[in-house]
RNA sequence: GGUCCCAUCAUCUAACGGUCAGGAUGCCAGAUUCUCAUUCUGGAAAUACGGGUUCGAUUCCCGUUGGGACUGCCA
């Protein structure tokens, strides 16, 4: 430890500090909770679209809470104001909003106060954006600084890289540590003196003075894969940013978790290396660390190397969030498919018992999986298909007509007073729970798979060789009032008539009145369409 | 380079140290009085490699290889 500097050097360089620690303790009281509930968080940085791989975040910490009487909070980590992007918070309550994953504790837009953002009602924690927490950062940092466990540091960034590329050419390990750390045990009056030549506006960055020993071994225990060794960490690592007053992850994480009272801490596996210095911060200020689990990555194949890697957020578009809704998958199936990844025996559970669920099913943090998936679009697909295929007509005509209104500008017109047609011809095949058509995978999809329904994106199909006698034959007999035996006996009649397969009859017919060869069954279609257009349309093909 | 994590069919995974290594998706084949989709039946398909420990190893230990993450005043 060193020497610690004076109260009034420290509000100097951070103003003075508003609260002490004994202070926010009693100000951010333990949670009254029943035994075993878990306090979890989502903690984003609102640099732009929500990843697939947030969303599986979002749900494992939403499921901790929720299947333990526990709360489920939203914190933005917002202390990168270059990298921040305008309408990410919006983003993520968003999509917190459309899959049902919404955080008990978050932060809000208040429309009276001009869309300003304040704490949800209740939110007793808070505020929950870090960049409103300035005021807890700085009198944490402040009894640091007192206590010697800090040190103000004036290394530019010119000096840092230098360091850098010092270490690096003679193979040691980077970062600011040991004798590298020039300002590391500056007196109180060095301090001083350099302030004085660098002139008052300048904020000097706040580091940790690290007492850590990298040939000691520190071990820390993540909730799923138990104990890990690591070289203790001597690194100063920075707690309050140059400039602009900020803290870094490490710091606020720290302030953050301790006082809003954080149990469970799930992140992604990019954070397992820095396990070490937050065991050691806490460790510093005799807090009980949160119990870690770290999640292991969503990967993909990377197309120019052919190697599976992390899907990222910066280069992978597919993986974005918004475009699973835009494309218009239905979220529930997103989320089954998400959560059978990290509780993997929710697809079997769920096969064997019809009352498990994706809100029911439980994440079990010894089971979450440690090595990384690759995500599966097929598998998704399959997901997709099966939800689809267990909803109610009404549900679905009803989710379809809202992601067209939504998503779809062709759409309003098209549908606007013909909802039952859309209804019915969704309707096909589904009256038999066992074998109901899985065919439609997304919204969108759906839609073009029944496009040939509506007479304005009916496409006539050229290229099909009609036999126009045969559906000369059949128009003259069609009778949408036939039952199903009769319309087929019709057919089978004209096959003999005009000598070609059943088979063949159908085909000409299916051709001429959706346009394809390919479709459900012939005469559930032409129930759904009516006579009036089933005539027309082949009369439009015989020309 | 350094630190750490991970390793069962193509993919996601299951298996108190004793199983013919199980399931699901995908793929292939057959059946289901018109195509497609369903549904049903069947099939191919895995413990990365090498050492230990043990009567016995997918399981425990070590090494190798492979993959991944981190190595920023980004989170």
């Amino acid at each position: 430890m060193r020497q610690g500097i004076s109260e009034e050097l420290i509000e100097r360089i951070l103003g003075k500090p508003e609260w002490t620690i004994a202070g926010l303790e009693e100000k951010f009281p333990v949670r009254n909770l029943p035994e075993g509930a878990m306090v979890t968080r989502f903690a984003p940085s609102p640099t732009g679209f929500m990843h697939i791989g947030g969303l599986y975040q979002m749900l494992i910490n939403y499921k901790m809470a929720k299947q333990s009487g526990g709360v489920f909070m939203l914190r933005i980590e917002d202390t990168d104001t270059k990298r921040e992007v305008g309408g990410a918070i919006e983003l993520i309550l968003d999509t917190a909003y459309k899959f049902g994953l919404m955080p008990d504790e978050r932060p809000v837009f208040d429309q009276k106060q001009d869309m300003k953002i304040v704490d949800l009602p209740g939110s007793k924690y808070g505020p929950y954006l870090q960049s409103q927490r300035k005021d807890i950062y700085h009198s944490v940092v402040a009894e640091l600084l007192a206590g010697g466990a800090a040190y103000p540091c004036f290394l530019t960034q010119a000096e840092m890289e230098e360091i850098r590329d010092k270490q690096k050419s003679s193979g040691l390990p980077t970062g600011i540590y040991g004798e590298w750390a020039k300002y590391r045990d500056f007196t109180e009056e060095q301090i001083l003196e350099k302030m004085k030549d660098l002139g008052d506006d300048f904020k000097p960055s706040i580091r940790l003075y690290s007492t850590g020993n990298p040939d000691q071994k520190i071990f820390c225990k993540d909730g799923a894969r138990g104990s890990i060794g690591f070289p203790e960490n001597n690194e100063d690592v920075v707690l309050i940013k140059s400039g602009d007053d900020l803290p870094t992850y490490h710091f606020a994480h720290l302030c953050d978790d301790h006082f809003m009272r954080t149990t469970h801490v799930v992140r992604g596996e990019e954070w397992l290396s820095s396990l070490p210095l937050h065991f050691q911060l806490f460790k510093m200020m005799g807090w009980t660390p949160p119990v870690y689990v770290h999640t292991s990555t969503l990967d993909k194949i990377d197309s120019e190397t052919g190697k599976q890697r992390k899907l990222s957020k910066r280069h992978d578009t597919e993986a974005s969030v918004s475009n699973f809704l835009e494309d218009g998958w239905p979220t529930d199936a997103v989320l089954e498919y998400l959560l059978n990844i990290v509780s993997s025996g929710y697809e079997e559970d769920k096969a064997k018992d019809k009352s498990v669920n994706l809100w029911n099913y439980p994440v079990k943090i010894k089971k979450i999986p440690m090595s990384g998936a690759l995500f599966d679009m097929q598998k998704l697909e399959w997901w997709a298909k099966e939800y689809i295929g267990k909803m109610n007509i009404d549900d679905l005509t009803a989710y379809v007509i809202v992601w067209g209104n939504r998503y779809n500008l062709e759409w309003e017109k098209i549908i606007k007073g013909k909802e039952d047609y859309l209804k019915a011809m969704l309707s096909i095949e589904r009256d038999n729970p066992k074998r109901i058509r899985k065919d439609f995978i997304t919204w969108k999809q759906t839609l073009s798979e029944i496009e040939y329904f509506w007479d304005d994106l009916y496409i006539l199909n050229k290229e099909f060789e009609y036999n126009k006698n045969v559906l000369d034959a059949f128009v003259r007999g069609f009778d949408i009032n036939d039952s199903k035996d009769t319309w087929w006996n019709k057919i089978i009649e004209i096959a003999n008539l005009q000598d070609v397969k059943n088979g063949d009859v159908a085909m000409n017919l299916r051709a001429a009145i959706t346009g394809r060869t390919n479709t459900p069954d012939l005469y559930s279609v032409m129930q759904v369409m009516g006579q009036a257009r089933v005539v027309k349309r082949i009369q439009q093909v015989i020309g």
